[in-house]
DNA sequence: CAAAGTCTTTCCAACGTTGTAATCTTCAGC
DNA sequence: GCTGAAGATTACAACGTTGGAAAGACTTTG
């Protein structure tokens, strides 16, 4: 059977209690003492039970992280910044996914293995605003995405609407004026899409021209796929315009090679900007200009701000809004010689 | 605080027993108690205690999937697909990253964290097969990849040899005999790199050609950076070739990136396939011949094997090995018309 | 209608750890 | 050398659950 406590208690020659007390770095242990202890365990290869830590103490040194879909390169990149932020602290992450479906994100978030983390990343997108009321749950949380708001809980985003016009503006800079809005969803008012077109909206103004309502373009899924489909169909109405503010890299390359394939050349003909810095930007080709949203500064803060909660050190602090800095990144589907292209 | 079975007994009028009776399915409960119970459980919103229950029962329903790099999409998908598998069987899965680093694959093979898991797949990269002595932990292990076969432990792999073979072949088939094999490990004989070399070799042989060591091109590391800078010096030595057998997908786009920019068409002055059918393979321009390592299939079985040895029902069973069926899945990358093409 | 089953429920102990409080040891101060 | 305080160690109970076996209820059978 496995090394137990006891059996470390024993070679020691001290009790079961000293040796948690030398293990849990309790003050007044004498150093021979702690010596011997530290002597047995490495003798027998003794690994704490940590059911039975949990069981006793209330923590497991485990948070959950539910994202929509860990094959998407976004949430892959976010969940790789998060389990290393919480290794760095000690914690291990326990993936859950919940395909962005609000039945399986509630299913989640109410369900068993709630009870088996300390803490919970939920990174929202079957949810919206109007179902606040439904994530107030013990475990402590931290919200991440665009969905919900102001919710009881602390939330760490970035700068959809900022960015997006950033984004905008880079291609206004470049001498491109009839920008598509691609990915945008209808009704949305938050939500990235919502958010983002916002900043699209702003952008334009700023630059002093109009909001054309067709060259908002709906991309229900940001799907690569979506974005080659909805490609397509701009295409084939015969829809001008001379640069694609994508609300996000997928739909951005899908978007690309559909344009490519139709004879149309990036950046020459078509500029366009994507959203979220994945790998694959750098290996498009042409290489995909896009917003770095700040994803390893949104992950150490929502773990930081997560393992506050956990130790109660934030107790009397109200729910906190975090946005993570953003960067545009220039790549050759925004390289156009231009006189009025900026330094 | 949290409710417990005590708080349920009590409202069901039974013993704590009975309700771990109801919640465990064990046989001989009246019907009207167990209604009783289900009906107090709802109420009060029990969930059990998975700490306690990992305690008393030595099962946590934990099992931990080893892996180099999440941010790499082969590993991300083998996550995905294995995350699937467990779900269906009610397990949760830990992912620990190793980077590949020897030193890190044995400190979480040996660290605290086995303790808390029921069993382990383990994606193995750091090691080799000289180090099959130092894999054989007390937890139920089963092994993935091409790094160490006959292990003390079941092995789920795919069918490199056969599978590189049949990529070398295809581009045969449609006329190209200049092939690179790109991604190479020199002095490997086992491991994908060694396999597939192997695979290489052996259709050159089948089509009647000699094995022409300059052909052969090392690529140490297989990410996209890589691909592209050895395809960067094969292209400065003027190496003559019409055919590149990728080892796997990611050096196959960043090389297919780096000869489009030098004025190359593809396929019609170079033929590419990769290896893995990555979700990107599908979008690129041209889109990715490739092989399909059969990676549901992978996840399946080493999910499958790896509770059998966890439930013990396959405790007389010797070690398994199993490897999954693979495809060639044709794309634009090697659409050439020729006559020596057949359907 | 008693004996012998079969179902159903309960009691008790244990899993391995840590918090609390009590005990034992050491040492300074006089 | 004695007192008291601080330092070091220990005993005990408890966390919430489940396995094993005993006890209670109900049914069948001769």
């Amino acid at each position: 059977m496995a090394v137990t406590m006891r059996d470390v208690a024993q070679a020691a020659d001290v009790s079961i209690k000293t040796v948690s007390n030398v293990i849990n770095d309790h003050p007044n242990i004498k150093a021979e003492t702690r010596e011997r202890v530290l002597l047995a365990i490495e003798k027998l290869g003794y690994q704490p039970n940590l059911s039975a830590r949990g069981l006793r103490s209330g923590r497991t040194d485990v948070i959950s992280l539910i994202i929509p879909d860990l094959k998407n390169a976004y949430f892959a990149e976010l969940a790789d910044a998060v389990m290393t932020a919480a290794s760095k602290r000690g914690k291990v992450v326990i993936i859950e996914q919940s395909g962005g479906s609000r039945t399986r994100e509630l299913e989640i978030l109410h369900g068993p293995r709630m009870r088996m983390v300390d803490g919970v990343l939920y990174s929202v997108l079957g949810l919206g605003q109007e179902d606040v009321g439904l994530i107030d749950i013990p475990t402590p949380m931290v919200l991440l995405g665009e969905r919900i708001f102001h919710g009881p809980t602390d939330h760490v985003t970035m700068q959809n609407i900022e960015a997006s016009q950033a984004a905008t503006k880079h291609l206004l800079q470049r001498g491109r004026t009839k920008l598509l809005a691609f990915g945008a969803h209808r009704n949305e008012v938050i939500g990235s899409a919502g958010l983002r077109l916002e900043g699209y909206r702003r952008a334009l103004q700023n630059a002093g021209l109009d909001y054309r309502d067709e060259l908002a373009i709906d991309v229900q899924s940001w799907h690569r796929s979506d974005g080659a489909q909805a490609m397509r169909q701009v295409l084939e109405s015969g829809l001008e315009f001379d640069g694609v503010v994508a609300f996000n890299d997928s739909i951005a390359l899908g978007a690309m090679r559909v344009m490519q394939d139709a004879g149309l050349r990036i950046p020459e003909d078509i500029a366009i900007i994507g959203f979220d810095d994945i790998d694959e930007t750098r290996y498009s080709l042409p290489t995909l200009s896009t917003i770095d949203p700040g994803r390893r500064q949104i992950a150490e803060t929502a773990v930081a701000m997560l393992l506050e909660r956990i130790d109660g050190a934030a107790e009397a602090t109200p729910a906190r809004e975090f946005e993570a800095d953003f960067k545009v990144i220039s790549r050759e589907s925004t390289a156009i010689k231009s006189a009025e292209d900026s330094a």
